[in-house]
DNA sequence: GCGACAG
DNA sequence: ATCTTGTCGC
């Protein structure tokens, strides 16, 4: 059996400022050429995000950045200071948009930080499992990941099925090393899930199985978050989200308690969930060593009134309250 | 207007 | 996920 796959998780922040150095004065760049350089299209959201909401630096050239049609875009600040700076450095700025034909820059150096990201994921697409649980599942876990003041906060709960009860918990705190990005939520919580499950074994708390707030094989890679906490930690896993990443499904007139598959390349990889009769789906798929027949048996068994498993609802609950208590008691 | 992306 | 005012319901 050949080892684990590793991988290094790279500061897209550091990167980011690089790359915006890069962005010479009496030019232009667009999000998504940004987003490019660090190796997917994908992080297109997250720079527009990040640069809105960020404090500007001594010599901050984020202004240089503006939206694929030549919209300036959002801006940390009074959106007319954008159009002033760019105009300042040469840059024509007509009915608040820029002509990127002439003023476009795009030629970035960069070593698409992202795209050992995804081979990684293409490496541990081929380590996970599509079995039958083994043991009666007596134990079903549940981790969350909740967000503040720059950390990220796991909890892990185990829930007993029989007496339908929280039978121990546990959490975790870790800085906030990596942004959301679609198809790289595993780098962000990864981390701090192993924390927790780490504790847990040790504690002789592993559950049977194990529900992740986040997707399973119904990603782009085939590999969510749920694949990557169950493959690294060899414990069987279960993606659950609450809305649909990629894939294609009809959720149109379904009943409680009903579920429809949802394909993706030719494959069904989910099911749809129909919790309560009315509000939303949620999508189950396998993480690992199960399948998805499984999968939604284990979310069956730990069904309540609420729309999302007891065990999620627990460590979501418990994950936001210790982010929200802080690093001290 | 469409597509639209877990947390 | 978090940000937040108001609103609805137990």
């Amino acid at each position: 059996m050949p080892s684990l796959p590793r991988v290094h998780i790279p500061d897209l922040y550091a990167e980011l400022w690089q790359l915006l150095r890069q962005v010479p004065v009496g030019r232009v760049t667009t999000y998504g050429a940004l987003a490019r350089a660090l190796g997917d299209v994908a992080a297109a959201r997250w720079i527009g995000e990040f640069l809105r909401g960020h404090s500007h630096e001594r010599d901050c050239v984020c202004h240089r950045v503006v939206r694929q049609d030549g919209s300036l875009g959002l801006y940390a600040g009074q959106p007319c200071e954008k159009a002033a700076l760019l105009l300042a450095e040469g840059v024509e700025v007509r009915d608040d948009r820029v002509d990127l034909a002439r003023f476009g820059f795009e030629n970035f150096r960069c070593a698409k930080p992202l795209e050992p990201l995804q081979r990684f994921q293409a490496k541990l697409a081929d380590r996970v499992l599509l079995c039958p649980l083994t043991n009666r599942v007596r134990r079903v876990g549940a981790v969350d990941v909740s967000y503040h003041d720059g950390r990220a906060v796991a909890a892990y709960v185990l829930w007993d099925v029989a007496e339908q009860k929280l039978a121990w918990s546990v959490t975790a705190a870790r800085p906030e090393q990596f942004p959301y990005i679609p198809g790289y939520l595993a780098f962000r919580e990864l981390p701090v899930i192993t924390d927790v499950l780490g504790a847990a074994r040790r504690g002789g708390r592993l559950a049977d199985v194990v529900l992740v707030d986040g997707n399973g094989r119904l990603h782009h890679r085939h590999v969510g978050v749920a694949s990557h906490v169950g493959v690294l930690n060899d414990v069987p896993t279960i993606g659950v989200g609450k809305s649909l990443l990629c894939g294609r499904t009809d959720t149109t007139g379904m009943a409680a308690g009903e579920t429809r598959p949802v394909w993706l390349d030719d494959q069904i990889v989910a099911e749809a969930f129909r919790p309560r009769e009315t509000g939303k789906c949620l999508y189950i798929s396998p993480g690992h060593r199960v399948t998805l027949n499984d999968a939604v048996r284990v979310v069956r068994a730990v069904q309540s009134d609420r729309r999302v498993p007891e065990p999620i609802y627990w460590a979501d609950r418990l994950s936001r309250r210790a982010a929200r208590a802080g690093p001290h008691q």
